[in-house]
DNA sequence: CTGGGGATGGGGCCC
DNA sequence: CGGGCCCCATCCCCA
């Protein structure tokens, strides 16, 4: 006979320790913020936590301590309440940081509750985008204030207000019941700054037609160098810069799908029937598979290792690029006297991080024949197929899976490159520091 | 210190 | 809708 309610009493019971500081074996410190926990609790919950435990269960006796300083306290707030209750408090603006500390908590779980709520935010845009287009004319005024108020509005109207996220015991937004708080709109009224040279390109072939809100320069691009440190930044900075921008859009004039340039006002007759927009940041594009493509550079999803390597790219065309420039060494040119070569005349070789060719001449020149790759061995290499995409990617600071990605390699070339991709994994590390 | 070049990654868009 | 190409910006290394 089973009583299908113990569970949920015993975790009921061990969170209720916990708050009352019961039996908690374990402090976790988490950028100056004391968390009390339970090590069979943690130790169950987290692959992170089973290997420290582990290494210090000698030394039961004393009390275990654990200090992070990758995410914020809140997020762990987050990510200790799902341990103790199986509830995690998702909301769009708190997701990639607990995804990230996740990631480095090694709670593959949560992991994937985080990566549905994402997806999930494709669906959600594109029926408030719907709804944002079903809208009359009639309803706005001739500035568009209302226009974009409205269409916000439905959003929070469903959300939770900035920073609520944090205390799950205010309206969060529970996984199920997903809504997205910080759906953002780049004002163009606040676009005082000269266009790129690529914008200025795309300006110049679809200034006749209508565009979106363009991305602003102000805001840099979404590079995994750059999501890591903000991974592993305090989220309070990050939080309250969105929560700037957030209200900012608000209150501006020309939010919405009008794009202005200088007193080109774009008729609205000619907005585009599709647009797909980014819940993390301004970027809207027509296609639904860009936005899943784009969204990458915020998950920092990496579904395409390379098979000689182990390095991960967000995209195949970038995995194929990558592959054909570093492994195949598809130039066939002296990297040193800049001759061509032929697969005779020069060798592949690698220096550090990099892979080139050198003619015979500089590789004896160089001393450095001794690192050469059998480029024989290359031939066998493919690129990853789709079977193997979600199970392997991994996020942000945590490169442990890269030793994972070489497992199945068997070929000369990728034994002699595991040390290399160990070799990038620890640059990585060493690199912020350096500069 | 600086400019050049390679590698990487993001966006647009065609097929 | 995915694959792939092109273009561009940025980062990083090196001479």
């Amino acid at each position: 006979m089973e009583i299908s309610s113990h569970q949920f009493h015993l975790l009921q019971q061990l969170n209720e320790q916990r708050r009352q500081d019961l039996f908690c074996d374990c402090s976790i410190l988490v950028q100056g913020k004391v968390f009390k926990a339970h090590r069979n609790v943690l130790f169950a919950s987290s692959g992170y936590f089973k290997m420290l435990l582990s290494q210090s269960s000698k030394e039961t006796s004393q009390p275990t301590t654990a200090t992070f300083q990758a995410f914020s306290p809140d997020t762990f707030t987050v990510i200790l309440d799902f341990v103790y209750s199986g509830k995690l408090s998702l909301t769009g603006q708190n997701v990639i940081e607990v995804m990230s500390a996740a990631s480095y908590l090694q709670m593959t779980d949560v992991i994937s509750v985080c990566k549905t709520f994402i997806k999930s935010s494709l669906d959600i845009s594109e029926k408030e985008k719907d709804r944002y287009f079903s809208l009359s004319d009639k309803d706005v005024n001739s500035n568009g204030v209302d226009r974009s108020c409205l269409y916000v509005a439905g959003w929070r109207a469903e959300s939770s207000p900035p920073r609520s996220h944090l205390n799950p015991d205010q309206g969060t937004c529970m996984m199920g019941g997903s809504a997205w708080s910080n759906l953002s709109y780049y004002p163009t009224s606040q676009r005082n700054t000269p266009l790129s040279k690529h914008e200025q390109r795309q300006d110049s072939i679809k200034k006749s037609r209508h565009l979106g809100p363009q991305q602003s320069p102000d805001i840099p691009h979404c590079k995994s160098s750059k999501l890591e440190d903000r991974a592993s930044e305090p989220s309070g900075h990050v939080t309250q810069s969105e929560e700037q921008v957030q209200i900012e859009e608000v209150e501006s004039p020309q939010v919405g799908y009008q794009y202005t340039q200088g007193s080109d006002v774009i008729p609205r007759d000619d907005l585009p029937r599709m647009r797909f927009k980014c819940p993390f940041c301004t970027h809207v594009v027509k296609r639904k598979a860009d936005l899943k493509r784009h969204l990458r550079c915020h998950t920092g999803e990496r579904p395409y290792p390379c098979e000689a390597c182990g390095k991960r790219f967000s995209r195949l065309d970038h995995l194929s690029s990558h592959f054909r420039t570093i492994h195949q060494a598809c130039k066939l040119i002296c990297r040193k006297c800049k001759r061509h070569l032929t697969e005779r005349t020069g060798q592949v070789v690698q220096e550090g991080t990099r892979r080139y060719r050198l003619c015979n001449g500089c590789l004896a020149a160089a001393g450095i024949d001794s690192i050469r790759i059998d480029l024989d061995a290359e031939t066998p290499l493919e690129f990853p197929q789709e079977g193997d995409k979600d199970s392997r990617w991994h996020y942000g600071e945590d490169n442990k899976s890269d030793v994972e990605i070489v497992e199945d390699g068997s070929t000369d070339l990728i034994i002699q490159q595991v040390d290399d991709s160990e070799d990038e994994a620890e640059e990585r590390e060493v690199k912020p520091n350096i500069r």
